[in-house]
DNA sequence: TTGCTATTTTGACACTGTCAAGATGTGTTG
DNA sequence: CAACACATCTTGACAGTGTCAAAATAGCAA
């Protein structure tokens, strides 16, 4: 068989041509399907045409695996509220808004990706990987960041960013968790419940 | 053998003494010492000193196990929310203060049962028991009237009890689970996350 | 005593994550 | 081209899991 690469993507490996990638693609086409607790390895790769062990040459772990998707939640994540806070169109009002209902809906959009991202199974027993840590780190600063800019400019009140910033991250976490957990069952009351919180916290 | 009671406690069944009772608590100690994840009915029944399938004739599932612990715990928190609500000795100002502490607090002292009430193991795909529901939909209406109770005083802002309601659970159980899911790492900062989400909601 | 029913056990099944050992393909060096 | 080294993948195996079916046992009522 010639080694010429004959599709359109790039083909570094040698036998199945990036398994690690189709992996990923595989667990989080899986994930959508059936969740999270529904996700075992043998499905993954007899998904991906590979015998079960295969897996294990690209990921050391299931929970590696897992802290794999959850990295590119916050990349994805964290790219999105990027572009948002750099928008010289919009007024320091309109990016908190922006903010607090960008951050529900992705989680809304992307439940079980989410619940990798910030689920106890990653975090809780320290098994997170240095990856995962490197690149969710920032995204947690960003947050703190453009809290004390919200505070310079008098959208919010509070001496420390930190702490301020904690109260919206758990506003905003905990009203996501409680939706895509089904707690609260009415999921059209998603936006209305964020345009709530966006008027309790912003100084008037 | 004697089927006279000898022991203080009831003894309503047969061979074993109320084995569901003694499921219920061998469950509690082995989740709180290894975690709900770690929690197998095979180790629980051993520890209850019976064989592998005894538990399935007073649970007809874990889930139905895992039900019944998260509803002791929303007896437990109600119970707990009611006196501290029905005490005349304190302002408004003062009882909302400790909703907050008191509701972060009972997440940081039981994280596992606190898992168990609100995780998406039990609510996601609707495999809440009926006790369940029976248990946690008064807890959670209580929670809409004290919010009520603190508009109409003047103490918290907006015309919608329901809506400020949402997003001020969503606050506690947000701080809550960041904290016991290990993504806020300093415990000793709860209380001061408390305090400012305290500040933050409470009209001046 | 004879049954009836609640309770418990033994055996079995499919499924899981993961390790050890072997097979196979790919690129590099002589 | 040949031989080696190595990355990659497969087969086999093991302990552990939830749960069902069938058999055994214990307590109560007639």
């Amino acid at each position: 068989m010639s080694h010429v690469n004959i599709t359109s993507v790039s083909r570094p490996t040698y036998h199945h041509g990036d398994l690690r990638e189709a992996l990923l693609q595989a667990a989080k086409a899986l994930i959508a399907e059936a969740g999270i607790e529904n996700l075992s390895l043998r499905k993954l790769a007899e998904r991906a045409g590979v015998s079960r062990t295969a897996p294990y040459h690209h990921f050391s772990d299931k929970n590696d695996l897992l802290c794999a998707i959850a990295a590119q939640g916050f990349r994805r994540r964290h790219a999105e509220t990027l572009v948002m806070f750099e928008d010289r169109a919009l007024t320091a009002r309109q990016k908190f808004e922006q903010y607090i209902f960008g951050y529900v809906r992705f989680a809304a959009n992307n439940p079980e990706q989410y619940e990798l991202m910030f689920g106890r199974s990653i975090w809780k027993q320290k098994k997170s990987t240095q990856e995962l840590r490197d690149v969710a780190y920032p995204c947690f600063q960003h947050q703190v960041e453009m809290v004390s800019s919200w505070q310079n400019c008098g959208l919010l009140s509070g001496e420390s960013a930190l702490r301020t910033s904690q109260v919206i991250w758990g506003a905003v976490h905990g009203i996501a968790k409680l939706f895509i957990d089904g707690i609260y069952t009415d999921a059209a009351q998603i936006e209305e419940v964020s345009q709530r919180a966006v008027e309790m916290f912003v100084e008037n």
